[in-house]
DNA sequence: TTGAAAGCGCTAACAG
DNA sequence: CTGTTAGCGCTTTCAA
């Protein structure tokens, strides 16, 4: 098939009349060489057109230059927006630092828990990004036990050797309902996502927090509890405006949700934000498109991967033992939904 | 750092008393291994939980068991929805095969021609699958002729050793066309993307193809050459709408186009669609929700991924004299843009 | 500033 | 059905 003549170091050595340990030392810049013998290598290089053996390289030197990137895979797509811009992030802190970036979408709450060690253990990677994992997932714990280099996105988890990136979900809940109150919302709901998310259970409890400073009950049965998912919080927002008496906002636990339950008010007769006001939370792509377009809030999501690249990056360099926690801001964006 | 006993094939073939050799039958399943010896073998790897190490053994094997996917920056963004609903598609087909994902995002246009062709000199990859390339470049020419295994995915290219999965444009064209007449439409206007990229230059000829059948006009000032890309698409067709005289319909390229170009046409006092419709290409997720809703032509983008992938492996088992060209169906959406 | 020797951990090829 | 031998192409280590 493929007619790529295979050079290798020692035919490179041969040509340029040294060893292959001069060429490898030119190579990876580690070691002195003359500077003739460095430009007769580089010459021999250039004419043979020769690429260093990954493999070969990875196998002796232990290092493999990958990091892994872990990710749900959701309805069926492996893509949601909030992951694409995630990995972007990453994947650009991680080229530009020389390593590649390998894809391992994964089946939450399924499969071996020792199937990420295990991407340590066969070599296949040096260190692990792992995008929206749930709280409670024995892959991370085993991670963390056998102190190996990775790093959360979006997933808080106060453990020893486990370092992550989030942003302020309590911040971002009271810039919400501080809005709404302003607006004169007092009847407010919660749609909330999965609470096995970290994200989930802390917009949650910091719903509630802001609410009961601000003097104003929370009902119980004005909590939604459902999923990251629009039409999951469609179908489970429904009651709260079948009675006559129904909240005059929603706050949902992230800007899918919010799509989801802005058509299930619409079916009910209802306007957005006339009647009930409805906030998301990340501002995804379409968030700008909805009707009414969403107000929500920003996270910044490509920033949070690039950091967590560069965290996974500096751990691959030298382990850190204070492990690293970072909750960046959020900002309100005002549009039309509420 | 990491704690990670490393046990090595000679240490599961000591401990169950035979030789590497044997165990590496066992792990492969290619050869005979006894169902004794089988069992004795599972035992000790399942004790010391054991993992082949990838490196060695695709230094060994001559294969990585990886396919790259190579995937353009995009305004600063590496993956706009088009991209992850493809990559979507090529993961799912990897993985079922056992092979894994490495991104290798690249600049169009920028770069060592050879980028690609080095992927597989260092054996980085086997196979390699190229979204939203560019026409006439370099690096693919260079794969080709080094017969190495790549596919591509929404590009034609017809050449030895070129394989493709791509949609057919003019069939899109074809339905929006027709549409637009049978509503009304005479005055029809089209938005390009950048003619570097066979769908631009396919769809714009489809255009014109269906329009002359039909004994239509196309006026060459109502054919803006753009690229796919919501604010150029926006500041292009500007003078489409500042005159007296304005096209009752506009075509355009892709769907973050068509958005650039609805509101382009709002802020120019028009509605949409009742003064001017508005069609798309691709029906990106975002095209339910934009106002008015976008009427787009649909493609299967995941599955175009997916059968990039499957098209890729299979060429990794035998290479295939006769290259694949599949163009998929197309199908109208009728929102309300149009 | 350079080189020789020894391996990294696995599999291909062949022999038994 | 199992084992031996000889690498794969590089880097590490030590010596010169």
């Amino acid at each position: 098939m493929s007619k790529l003549s295979k050079t290798t170091i020692a035919d490179i050595a041969r040509e340029a009349g040294v060893s292959a340990m001069t060429v490898s030392r030119f190579l990876s810049g580690k070691g002195p060489v003359a500077k003739e013998t460095a430009r007769r290598i580089q010459e021999v290089i250039d004419r043979f057109g020769y690429q260093p053996n990954y493999l070969a390289r990875s196998l002796s030197s232990k290092k493999s230059m990958v990091i892994g990137v872990t990710i749900p895979r959701i309805e069926h797509a492996l893509l949601d927006n909030y992951l694409a811009q995630a990995l972007s992030g990453i994947t650009d802190a991680a080229l530009s630092h020389d390593y590649r970036v390998m894809l391992f979408p994964f089946n939450p709450n399924e499969g071996d828990p020792n199937e990420f060690v295990n991407l340590f253990r066969s070599k296949m990677i040096d260190g692990l990004v792992m995008v929206k994992t749930l709280h409670g997932d024995e892959r991370i714990r085993l991670l963390a036990r056998h102190q190996l280099p990775f790093v959360l996105v979006n997933h808080k988890y106060y453990a020893p050797n486990v370092h992550f990136i989030d942003v302020n979900n309590e911040q971002g809940m009271r810039l919400v309902v501080e809005y709404l109150l302003k607006k004169g919302h007092r009847k407010i709901a919660f749609v909330s996502g999965d609470l096995r998310e970290t994200n989930a259970r802390d917009r949650l409890n910091g719903f509630r927090k802001v609410m009961e400073q601000n003097g104003l009950e929370v009902r119980d049965d004005w909590i939604v509890y459902g999923q990251f998912n629009r039409q999951i919080a469609y179908e489970k927002s429904a009651y709260l405006f079948s009675d006559s008496e129904h909240p005059d906002a929603v706050v949902c636990s992230d800007d899918y949700m919010a799509i989801g339950v802005i058509q299930r008010i619409k079916e009910a007769g209802l306007r957005v934000p006339e009647d009930v006001a409805v906030t998301g939370f990340d501002d995804i792509e379409i968030a700008a498109y909805t009707r009414p377009a969403l107000t929500t809030v920003r996270q910044p999501i490509e920033k949070i991967g690039r950091l967590a690249g560069e965290t996974l990056l500096r751990l691959l360099k030298k382990s850190n033992k204070t492990p690293t926690r970072r909750l960046l801001k959020v900002e309100l964006v005002v549009r039309e939904s509420a």
